[in-house]
DNA sequence: TCCCAGGCAAGGC
DNA sequence: GCCTTGCATGGG
């Protein structure tokens, strides 16, 4: 990896596939421009990513902010190492071998899963598209993730008449909270178990929703998010999906380790796409 | 068409 | 505590 003034140059691909890490689910802000080549947002950011045979580059006028955002500096090599033999993980690790996952916003990921609630991915990207352009700064050729203090000052209706359906009531209350003073930096220094408990007392927020942002925002890696794809897989590990959620979420933590966040982008993604 | 989606809150027991 | 039900919306 090289940093310069506007860009960043990755060559080596062995961990890096742009594809499959705006494609596995963690991320909603980002378009597809040509083969290879997409637009990223995050927060008030945005970047350029360009894929080639054996190089890509990221072009961003914050090369630093995104060196941290796509996780630049660990190694995912050691990762799947730790994985590998685990069960379905060779095959899920062989599919999705780029993904990595990203350090987003913990506001943007608190308001993006909430949304995300019983919704399908291409639903949630236009309702948060439509959160941007209408409370989000414009920045030029974009606009930023709306503020706390920006989407507090809106009411259930406004946010209906967005497409958000019975989650408007969610993204109203929530974000009133936080503007509020609710501390989402607190989390950062406990445990898997008790953020999930902290974050559970927002309203349209569970433990699967909580997971995500845990994963997403804090990268926590002792969580295991358990949504309709994970179920499947744990039908393939175990044979029946007749346990809870709850259940489901310790079982596979239990199975997949001290890594099991990453274990499940990799599973979540090979079950999606194949 | 009808089923389903990166589930949650509320109410029943 | 665990289990069931209702829920807005639009893509496939």
């Amino acid at each position: 990896m090289v940093i310069q003034k506007n860009s960043i140059i990755i060559t080596e691909l062995e961990d890096f596939d742009i594809r499959h890490i705006l494609d596995c689910g963690q991320i909603f802000r980002y378009e597809r421009l040509n083969e290879g080549e997409y637009r990223v947002y995050s927060k008030d950011k945005t970047c350029l990513v360009r894929q080639m045979q054996d190089s890509a580059i990221i072009e961003s006028d914050d090369p630093n902010y995104f060196v941290n955002y796509f996780d630049l500096e660990r190694n995912y090599g050691e990762i799947k190492q730790r994985l590998k033999g685990k069960p379905f993980m060779d095959e899920a690790i062989e599919y999705g071998h780029g993904i990595r996952i990203l350090n987003q916003d913990k506001w943007e990921m608190l308001i993006s899963f909430i949304i995300s609630a019983n919704n399908h991915i291409p639903r949630i990207k236009g309702i948060i598209g439509r959160l941007c352009a209408s409370l989000g700064e414009n920045m030029g050729d974009y606009y930023a993730f709306p503020t706390p203090e920006a989407m507090a000052s809106k009411d259930e209706e406004f946010y209906k008449a967005l497409g958000a359906g019975y989650r408007a009531k969610y993204l109203a209350v929530t974000s009133r909270q936080v503007a509020d003073g609710f501390d989402l930096d607190a989390i950062d220094c406990i445990d898997g178990n008790t953020a999930n408990k902290k974050l559970c007392t927002l309203m349209g927020v569970g433990s699967k929703v909580a997971d995500c942002i845990l994963l997403f925002g804090y990268h926590k890696q002792d969580v295991f998010p358990v949504d309709t794809w994970i179920k499947k897989v744990y039908k393939d590990v175990v044979g029946d999906g007749v346990d809870n959620n709850n259940v489901i979420r310790r079982k596979l933590i239990d199975i997949y380790g001290e890594y099991s966040g990453y274990a499940q982008q990799y599973l979540f993604f090979n079950k999606r796409e194949n």
